[in-house]
RNA sequence: GGGCGCUUAGUUCAGCGGUAGAACGCUUGCUCGACACGCAAGAGGUCACUGGUUCAAUCCCAGUAGCGCCCACCA
């Protein structure tokens, strides 16, 4: 017997072990069936889960367990990313704490380090994962930095390094003075910041008392200062094109050069240029030949490259000095504040400094354009379709990716130095050393390249490392390429289009056909979540509280197909714990009742109407919720189950079903037992892929423990022929006048005075049994068009009322006020004679009858008839009330 | 500066060229043999604004306003 609430808890482990243990995550790639892949993101091995793995996971399993219903070979292949940067943080940060850097280890000793900690702590997440009921192939299970994996990267990228497509370059990059490494434009966040902008006078060389005045936001670059640019066609500087200026504080001739970055209209017109310290100025250096002066080491100290004075000066330090120093030389001109955006890093860390170093490229406009194609041809889609636009955009303006990293935690750059610096790369140390001897004709001693890769290189080949590329693997085979991909618009860049340009480069086919962005998890006000913010919702302390199909569930309801971002409310995850238990406890009334599955039930030779009728709605409901998976509308999903199973199911066909539940015709006792359990054995498959665990509690419970799991279960058939569409014609007409009657009941709140009879119809006798059990009816006044006022026999001060026939009083007076009903009448009436003219005037329209369908007009027509006769009934009403 | 999105009930949001929907909240009444995590009823909307297209616009188009996001730039 099921207890009277359902406690997630107890059941979620059991279901979980079960499941796991029968195998019924894993796919197989021997099975006939069509194989459906979802490659999982992988999540960082230092993370623990949050509500956005909560929504992008839970999106992925009920994928995944609807297709696995519906028939296919489903493989949710998972994993874990490394993480470079991240994971290397979190280790300095506790060797610092032991007041260790990771130099004090030396690399091999800090990677062993790192290692160490992924296999103690790294993997939390996948735990994690398994309270919101994942199904994923768990023994399937990879890591980027796992052997296979990389050897894949280092194919790939000597690959890519032979064919071009990788290079070395000396650029500006984005240096993080604090990680000391480059990372990619995309890894740089730009902050808003109050600063000053300070005008500085520059002497012009051989002319006293001429300046040209410059502007920045950053005085400590004019030490590296190559130039002064100024518009071609500034009338104000044309005399100066081509002559110096004398920089301050180093007395370093720099010539003014005609450049269409020099905007007139901006400050003075004249920019200072920096080309070893800021993008533009690294173009407009490269235009004129100017030289690139980098003054900056690795820590953004300034180097040996300026006056002795500044050197060693950390840079806000130098700003300080700078100032000064101008200052006394009165080449200030003027102070402002101003507004402007600073690059720093993502991971939180200082501001970014554009710095000249030599890195890895890849050729990323290259790799871009068969995956632009893709997209533009259908091969891979996006679903919502708009993200498209997103990604063309992104994509026909990439950049080279820079895929080097100063770190130490990642896949170590497969390339070797001779000692004369020629570069070898090699897929291993052996292969190298066999091309440096090719190359010198002896052996010589290599140094390898010190760089790791950028995280996201080996991502970009997950969607075929992981099942065993570059071996020809069954799974690569069978499972390449994925279904669908499941992921936040914000990893469009730095993961979709790396996979797609990736995959497409190696596999020669797009990793996955469609693509699936849902929006962020905020709060319920749209703010992000965040700790400082106190708006953080852990998954974890939500699957406790309500238990993880209501978590689940929610995360569906607010899943719509616009891709929008999700606002979760922690009433709302309340109100789905509860719609939980609303169907558990219609299962308990099954139980109660003894409803119990009839192997040989077959829905389309049912007697009772209302029988055929909850059938019919069953498989209506089966084919729309199929359909809306199919979609990726899981908001219809959970709106559609959630309106059916508690309004239609539990408000209506339960509650008709009593009657006859307690009724003597014996034979309708049975099929609506039988009936009742079919349809919640049906509903259960329904919701399934969005609250696993209670379906699969609730299903044990009504098919006993040797039906299988539900996890595994086929998704049922919902055969169209089984609609039987006048029962439903027939139940739906008598809900609706139950509704009618109640609502009038409840109007007139007395032990009513009438009785009715209804003439129902005979197929709907379990209404009229129904009816007769409410303590009476009566139609509100003013809506009845047989109503009659009684006269010399009514008592005083109460209404005779005449309904199909039958004669009753009613005391009226003490029940209804009088005048307000009139009110209120006359306001209906009111509103029911602007509809009439407005329906009248439409169904003269010519063009109108003319052009709109038949089925519209008709609809029209119907609806004035309708409208006329009412407002009748309300005039005989106002009538008879006045009369009173 | 470029791009994308949003504006519908008190709130969060669906929807759609042909009579405005849900959930929650609110009001009223309920110890009705599954369920108070419940039952029943009810109130509540010029679908942001202005034009246009159409027999018909909340829906399509253009513009306006407000909000949000992404990319680039800000000497």
């Amino acid at each position: 017997m099921l207890e009277k609430t359902f406690r997630p808890s107890e059941v979620e482990a059991k279901h979980y072990a079960r499941w796991e243990k029968s195998g019924a995550f894993a796919a197989d790639p021997k099975s006939s069936k069509d194989p459906y892949t979802i490659m999982m993101p992988p999540p960082n091995v230092t993370g623990s889960l949050h509500i956005g793995h909560a929504l992008t996971f839970t999106v992925q399993d009920m994928l995944i367990r609807y297709h696995r219903m519906a028939g296919y070979d489903a493989l949710w292949q998972p994993g874990m990313d490394h993480a470079g940067i991240a994971t290397q943080m979190v280790v300095e940060r506790q060797l610092g704490e032991e007041g260790k850097t990771r130099h004090d280890l030396g690399r091999e000793k800090f990677q062993e380090r790192v290692w160490g900690w992924k296999g103690q702590s790294g993997g939390t997440i996948i735990k994690q994962l398994r309270h919101l009921g994942a199904s994923a192939d768990w023994p399937r299970e990879r890591f980027t930095m796992d052997e296979g994996l990389s050897s894949a990267v280092r194919k790939v990228f000597v690959d890519l390094y032979r064919e071009g497509l990788i290079y070395k370059d000396l650029r500006l990059v984005n240096w993080d003075p604090k990680l000391h490494t480059a990372i990619s434009d995309l890894e740089v966040i730009q902050k808003e910041v109050k600063g000053k902008l300070w005008h500085f006078k520059y002497p012009v060389e051989g002319e006293t008392e001429s300046f040209i005045v410059v502007a920045t936001t950053r005085p400590e670059t004019m030490l590296g200062d190559t130039g002064v640019a100024v518009h071609p066609e500034d009338p104000r500087y044309q005399s100066l094109i081509g002559k110096n200026v004398i920089l301050p504080l180093v007395d370093r001739p720099i010539p003014i050069v005609a450049d269409l970055h020099a905007d007139p209209e901006t400050g003075s017109g004249a920019v200072k240029i920096t080309p070893a310290h800021d993008f533009n100025d690294f173009e407009v250096g490269r235009r004129h030949d100017l030289e690139m002066l980098n003054i900056f080491d690795e820590n953004a100290h300034l180097n040996d490259n300026v006056p002795e004075k500044y050197r060693g000066m950390e840079r806000y330090e130098a700003r300080k000095a700078v100032l000064a120093d101008l200052e006394a030389l009165g080449l200030i001109d003027k102070i402002e504040d101003h507004v402007y955006k600073m690059p720093h890093g993502d991971r939180g860390g200082v501001p970014i400094e554009p710095w000249l170093t030599e890195q890895w490229y890849a050729d990323a406009a290259t790799l871009a354009k068969p995956a632009i194609e893709a997209v533009e041809t259908g091969k891979t889609v996006f679903v919502p379709k708009r993200w498209e636009n997103t990604y063309f955009e992104w994509m026909r303006n990439i950049q080279p990716w820079c895929v080097s990293r100063q770190l130490w935690w990642g896949h170590q750059i497969p390339a070797w130095y001779g000692p004369d610096g020629e570069v070898f790369v090699e897929e291993n140390e052996a292969e190298a050393n066999a091309a440096a001897e090719a190359h010198y004709g002896e052996k010589v001693a290599l140094r390898r390249d010190p760089d790791v890769l950028d995280t996201w290189f080996s991502s970009g080949l997950w969607p075929f490392s992981t099942i065993g590329w570059p071996e020809q693997t069954p799974e690569l085979q069978r499972y390449y390429p994925g279904s669908v991909l499941v992921t936040g618009f914000d990893i469009i860049f730095f993961w979709v289009a790396r996979m797609m340009m990736m995959s497409l480069h190696v596999m020669g086919e797009v990793p996955f056909k469609t693509v699936y962005i849902h929006g962020l998890v905020r709060d319920s006000h749209g703010q992000k979540m965040s700790k400082s913010k106190n708006n953080v919702i852990d998954p974890l302390e939500i699957v406790e509280k309500f238990g993880s199909d209501a978590l689940r569930f929610t995360l569906a309801a607010l899943s719509i197909p616009a891709g929008q971002d999700v606002k979760l409310d922690e009433a709302r995850i309340e109100g789905y714990r509860n719609f939980a238990t609303k169907l558990w406890n219609a299962s308990r009334f099954c139980e109660m009742n003894e409803a119990k599955l009839d192997p040989n039930f077959d829905p389309s030779k049912l007697t009772h109407p209302l029988n055929r009728w909850i059938a019919s709605a069953v498989v209506k409901n089966g084919r729309e919720i199929a359909a809306s998976f199919e979609n990726y509308r899981f908001n219809d999903v959970a709106n559609g189950l959630y309106h059916f199973i508690w309004h239609s199911f539990c408000d209506w066909y339960v509650e008709l079903a009593k009657p006859l539940l307690t009724g003597e015709d014996e034979a309708v006792k049975a099929e609506t037992k039988a009936t009742m359990a079919w349809a919640l054995s049906r509903l259960v498959h329904q919701l399934h892929p969005v609250m696993p665990f209670i379906t699969e509690e609730l299903w044990e419970n009504l098919a006993g423990p040797d039906a299988g799991q539900l996890i595994v279960a086929d998704w049922p058939e919902y055969n169209e022929d089984w609609i039987d569409e006048e029962a439903v014609t027939d139940i739906e007409w008598a809900i609706s006048l139950i509704t009618e009657v109640r609502a009038v009941r409840n109007e007139v709140n007395v032990p009513v005075a009438a009785f009715v009879e209804l003439h129902l119809r005979e197929t709907s006798g379990v209404v009229a049994h129904r009816v007769e059990k409410l303590s009476g009816l009566i139609k509100r006044l003013a809506r009845i068009s047989n109503l009659e006022v009684g006269e010399g026999t009514v008592p005083k001060g109460a209404v005779q009322v005449l309904v199909e026939g039958t004669v009753a009083h009613m005391p009226l007076a003490e029940v209804i006020n009088i005048a307000e009903e009139r009110a209120r009448l006359d306001k209906e009436l009111g509103k029911s004679r602007v509809e009439i003219e407005k329906l009248e005037k439409k169904l003269k329209n010519e063009q109108f009858l003319s052009k709109a369908p038949d089925h519209v007009v008709a609809e029209n027509r119907g609806r004035l008839e309708a409208t006329k006769a009412n407002s009748g009934k309300l005039e005989v009403a106002i009538e008879r009330l006045s009369a009173l």
